[in-house]
DNA sequence: CCTATTTCGGTATTTTAGTACCAGAATTAT
DNA sequence: ATAATTCTGGTACTAAAATACCGAAATAGG
């Protein structure tokens, strides 16, 4: 199992959430408001914001006026960040085969897949929670 | 679901059974053969080769002498080819969220995911069957 | 013909990703 | 204290992708 790149429901929710919460600095934002405002299941933004406030992104509260804001500035989170949280993987990859048993001395794919992973390194990586908070 | 892109062991194995095709063109081979090459499975390179079969991409022959034997030029054949066969999946793809509940009027990916796939239409267009037969 | 070989096509199994659920712990306000 | 609210963490469920299997059909050679 090899995925080169994907981007999952979750990985998207995350990322407008984050950015609703940005836009709602320094208030908190709970899942429901969240939930409501996405259109989104409440369980499955439960379930991914608690993943985000584990990695250290963003801080949560319990309770009453509970909910979550961010850890750090909108304009020093990136997609990058949020897509290695919640894919849980890391972009850059290479060939699926198992290279001892390969019969090619020299990869059939060069350097394609690392060339494409840097590329989405970078695209991700300017994609900020800023972006939508000016 | 909806995945960006990814690269499987089958669309891996079909890459480097095609190049092994085209280097013994313009002789036979089976699949026998290649999953001892490759050293793979023969059932799923069986399964991997009737579908690119059925493609077009190559000719196939039963019985004994039977094998399979490019469609048409190596130079002509490129991963792109043989990857959107084999995922059965166009490259292309944006935000998965469904846009009429979505609070954000202007995509938060903005160009970001098309740029990518862009990216990547390009690179597995330029890896070539011949690259390997010359 | 008869047998050995090889692909074909359908299906079954396995694995993994993705999503949803629920009881429990923490917090706030009354 | 009590009740209401909200996150937490483990788990269960669903869906889909990926791989493996197997009988049937086709072909070539003796």
């Amino acid at each position: 199992m090899s995925h080169l790149i994907n981007v999952s429901e979750a990985a998207s929710l995350a990322l407008h959430g984050l950015t609703i919460v940005a836009q709602q600095s320094p208030n908190k934002v709970n899942s429901k408001y969240l939930a409501e405002k996405l259109d989104a299941s409440e369980a499955h933004l439960a379930k991914i914001f608690q993943r985000l406030s584990k990695s250290g992104l963003i801080r949560s509260f319990r309770g009453p006026t509970g909910g979550f804001m961010l850890n750090k500035p909108a304009e020093e989170i990136s997609f990058l960040d949020i897509y290695e949280i919640i894919e849980s993987k890391i972009i850059l990859n290479d060939c699926p085969l198992d290279k001892a048993g390969c019969p090619f001395e020299n990869c059939i794919f060069g350097d394609a897949l690392k060339n494409i992973s840097y590329n989405i390194y970078q695209t991700f990586e300017n994609i900020k929670l800023s972006d939508f908070t000016k």
